[in-house]
RNA sequence: GGGUCGCUAGCUCAAUGGUAGAGCUGCGGACUUUUAAUCCGUAGGUUCGGGGUUCGAGCCCCCGGCGACCCA
């Protein structure tokens, strides 16, 4: 809680006093500053597209009331000129004159109107000398008053101010409002590809009772109703093949995923999964589809398959991918033959020679996968699918037919991280038990990721799965390859730790 | 989890261990065509918090908080 003295006006900074008493003012004068209804006859946006191109210095005669966000002002003696912006982001001029308000309308203006205020306006749309498309208030009044300062437009707020105050970020920089747009133009694309494709999209439980679909750590929560302790969700998985069980043979889901992990520029606690599921597929199917899939959201947010990030850089997600295989990518990269029968001990070594300090509860999948980000994944040009998975880590995938220990999974990196996985389902429930069990004792070994056995879904499996691909795109991430910007860009409100209270 | 860097006015940043400053913002004044308006004047500080060293700490040391980057 805030300590009672910042409420008083004695201890506030001089600027946020001084928009309290502007406030108090308006009261006093009988104008509510935070009115419930205003007479708006027009969007700034109509009042743009209706007069496009008009000439300099002419009036239209045209009568309207309109509001925004005043983002500039510009007070000369008798004629002042604030610049509105609405929420779209289209603005418009206002302009307040001595001849158009009376002395004392002008007066309050200078004195009441400060940056940030969201201002109504009534008057004729006319262009100014300059050729300013504006409107010449025959009225003005608080549509709500600001009472903290903006930051300064000109000058990059800091990283922190922007994560932790997006609200003023919004409001002062223009690409986190495109930001906001990109994201809903990305998901918007991707409900069109998968509904143009015939697949349903179905919402699965956040809350669920065992963790499972992934390896990872859940947060844990407590039904006080159930007196149950709940998961929330890590994958959606387990319940998107319950619907393929049932009979909804394309089914896909995009929703939110939450890891007990930590935070940094590519991974976020709680992040956008997309997740796909179609009968009588394999894992090269879908592959197709999540490109076909990207592709889209590609031209849907930027115009083009080539996209140009924060940076400058400029990166081609056109035509066919390359597909390289896991093992022998790996193999190439350390000089040796590395199959999944390659010892664990001597797995260990390459991988203490990479520098990399294996955990206690590495498996020799982990270690080949730890290889691959090692030596192979920073060589990647442009969007690289890397086939033929370990099945040690693969819990849920279908195995290789002529390739023991390998199973039919994928995983797709786009600018050097994990953009989408997917893989051919196994359907065979006995091969899923061994797999399950095998799990529960990397849990019991003290692997807090490792998944426990799922007897409900165990259950659907023995009912009978069709044969199906799979596919998990990180929706977050792909709003990172589209942009170039970091993770906590891409999510309007990520998580931050509290502010210190001194 | 480890390392490095940062945290100073509303915002962005300065300041050999020796009187805490600038620009923008704000406030007062001038200006009826401005576009980050301009001009004149002026105010604004718990230097992230706590402890220590010192005649003296924004700066050095210790503990803690928040953030960024790198590594695991």
């Amino acid at each position: 809680m805030p300590p009672v003295t910042e409420e008083l006006q004695d201890d506030l900074p001089e600027q946020m006093r001084i928009r309290r008493e502007k406030r108090d003012r308006l009261l006093e004068m009988g104008q509510h500053p935070y009115p419930v209804r205003l007479p708006l006859t027009h969007t700034i946006a109509q009042i743009r597209a209706a007069h496009e191109g008009l000439e300099p210095d002419v009036t239209t005669g045209e009568l309207v009331g309109i509001a925004g966000r005043v983002i500039f002002l510009r007070n000369t003696g008798k004629l002042c000129f604030a610049t509105l912006r609405a929420g779209d982001g289209t603005e418009i001029q206002a302009m307040v004159s001595l001849a158009s308000v009376g002395e004392e309308a002008l007066e309050d203006f200078k004195r009441l109107v400060d940056l940030g205020d969201h201002l109504f306006v009534h008057g004729e749309v006319i262009t100014s000398r300059r050729g300013e498309l504006s409107v010449m208030a025959d009225e003005w009044r608080m549509a709500s008053k600001s009472l903290r300062p903006l930051p300064v437009a000109h000058k990059p707020l800091s990283e922190e101010t922007r994560v932790r105050q997006r609200y003023v970020d919004l409001i002062v920089r223009p690409e986190a409002r495109e930001m906001a747009r990109i994201r809903v133009l990305v998901l918007a694309s991707i409900r069109r590809s998968l509904a143009k494709r015939g697949y349903l999209e179905i919402e699965t439980p956040l809350l669920q009772t065992q963790q499972g679909g992934a390896t990872a750590r859940p947060f844990i929560t407590h039904s006080h109703a159930f007196d149950l302790d709940l998961y929330l969700r890590i994958a959606p998985e387990l319940f998107l093949k319950r619907a393929l069980v049932g009979g909804l043979e394309r089914v896909f889901e995009v929703n939110r995923n939450f890891r007990n992990e930590g935070a940094d520029s590519t991974h976020s606690p709680e992040y956008v999964a997309l997740e796909f599921y179609a009968a009588y597929e394999d894992y090269r199917d879908v592959a197709r589809t999540t490109r076909e899939i990207i592709q889209a959201a590609a031209v849907a947010a930027t115009g083009s398959m080539v996209v140009t990030h924060a940076d400058g850089s400029v990166h081609d997600l056109s035509g066919e991918w390359p597909e390289i295989d896991l093992f022998e990518a790996v193999s190439a990269a350390v000089g040796r033959d590395i199959t999944p029968a390659t010892p664990l001990e001597e797995l260990d070594a390459l991988v203490r020679a990479a520098g990399i300090e294996p955990a206690p509860t590495w498996i020799a999948g982990k270690y080949v996968e730890e290889l691959l980000e090692h030596y192979v994944v920073p060589g990647f040009t442009g969007p690289t699918f890397v086939m033929n998975y370990p099945e040690d880590t693969s819990p849920l995938t279908r195995q290789h037919p002529d390739r023991p220990g390998v199973v039919e999974k994928w995983d797709l990196y786009i600018n050097g991280y994990e953009q989408a996985t997917g893989y051919s389902e196994l359907a065979d429930p006995v091969i899923q038990r061994e797999r399950l069990v095998a799990q529960a004792e990397l849990a019991d070994r003290g692997d807090d990721e490792a998944m426990p056995v799922d007897e409900d879904f165990l259950r659907a499996l023995e009912i009978g799965m069709p044969p199906a691909g799979g596919v998990g795109v990180g929706v977050d991430r792909l709003l990172m390859s589209l942009t170039g910007l970091g993770i906590r860009e891409t999510i309007l409100f990520p998580l931050v730790k509290p502010e210190a209270r001194g």
